[in-house]
DNA sequence: CTCTGTGCAAACACTTTGCAGCTAA
DNA sequence: TTAGCTGCAAAGTGTTTGCACAGAG
């Protein structure tokens, strides 16, 4: 099996203090916690490709084989929700997520949709500037690179 | 007609220059000069919504009633490869466009989709971390909010 | 005159919704 | 037991494509 795309594999100890918090998480909110939500979120957090629902459907189904799409994809707006993933951000293309929620930032390549991960630390917590966020309430800042990858560079 | 949407009306010097340069740009790359194609730029050029495809469509019918939403878009696509307008960035929804070059950042309220303008000017040209450079082409840098507008708030 | 652009229609891909049966708590 | 979740199917929405005709250069 092409494991490219998995993380490398956190410790142990990680990796079950995120699903527990998860849990926790939903527990909070009234939301029950099944199989398929337990399965569809430990996919995405062991998978480094921010994937569409699409992709995470693919990868759930080899442990749960009659999941639905649907499932998938109310679960992944679900974690947006709760804030256990959010939807990478973009120029218009499909939803594309990521359940890292540590401090990075994407370049996506505006041909092949690959996503990067990079990180300059003085992007992680950028600051709401003055005037904005006296009318609305600021979510998310982030800051988001886009371009052409290498491959797309080569094969042209 | 409710002209909320428009942008405070440029100067019309700085209008015909946007024109003109618009022209060019399209002769420099071979593309002809059609009266779709400039009244889908005009439309954008005077739109301070960030419109969708669809809503551009519905503008320029008021002055070419048989243009279809195919032209409109692929129009719209055209701007943004030629580097005369861009595709907002947002976190999966629907396309949404800006003629308005100049330097300024979005916050898009993930209820409504309303995309609010602001200009920090610190924002305006972000610096390539190192080493995400050496790889790939990056043609585009910014910085995005997203959250809550006050409409949304209010209504809640 | 030539070759690109346009409009139409159909295909497509992705999401969302309604509902009946199922299941975690 | 029961409120909430799932799977299925269908509809919806936005986008893309192929092709014949029209029109800009």
């Amino acid at each position: 099996m092409d494991e490219t795309f998995l993380r490398h594999k956190m410790a142990d100890t990680e990796f079950d203090k995120k699903m527990a918090s998860f849990f926790l998480r939903c527990k909070e909110q009234g939301l029950k916690v099944t199989p398929q939500r337990t399965e569809v979120y430990k996919a995405l957090l062991t998978s480094k490709d921010h994937p569409s629902a699409e992709v995470v459907y693919g990868r759930v189904r080899g442990v749960l084989p009659n999941i639905s799409l649907d499932t998938v994809n109310r679960t992944l707006i679900m974690l947006s929700k709760i804030g256990a993933a959010f939807i990478v951000e973009g120029s218009g293309d499909v939803k594309r997520f990521d359940g890292n929620l540590d401090g990075h930032q994407h370049f996506k390549c505006v041909k092949c949709k690959r996503i990067i991960d990079f990180r300059h630390k003085p992007f992680d917590n950028v600051d709401v500037p003055e005037g904005l966020g006296e009318n609305v309430k600021v979510l998310r800042m982030c800051v988001y690179a886009e371009g052409i990858c290498e491959n797309c560079i080569a094969n042209d």
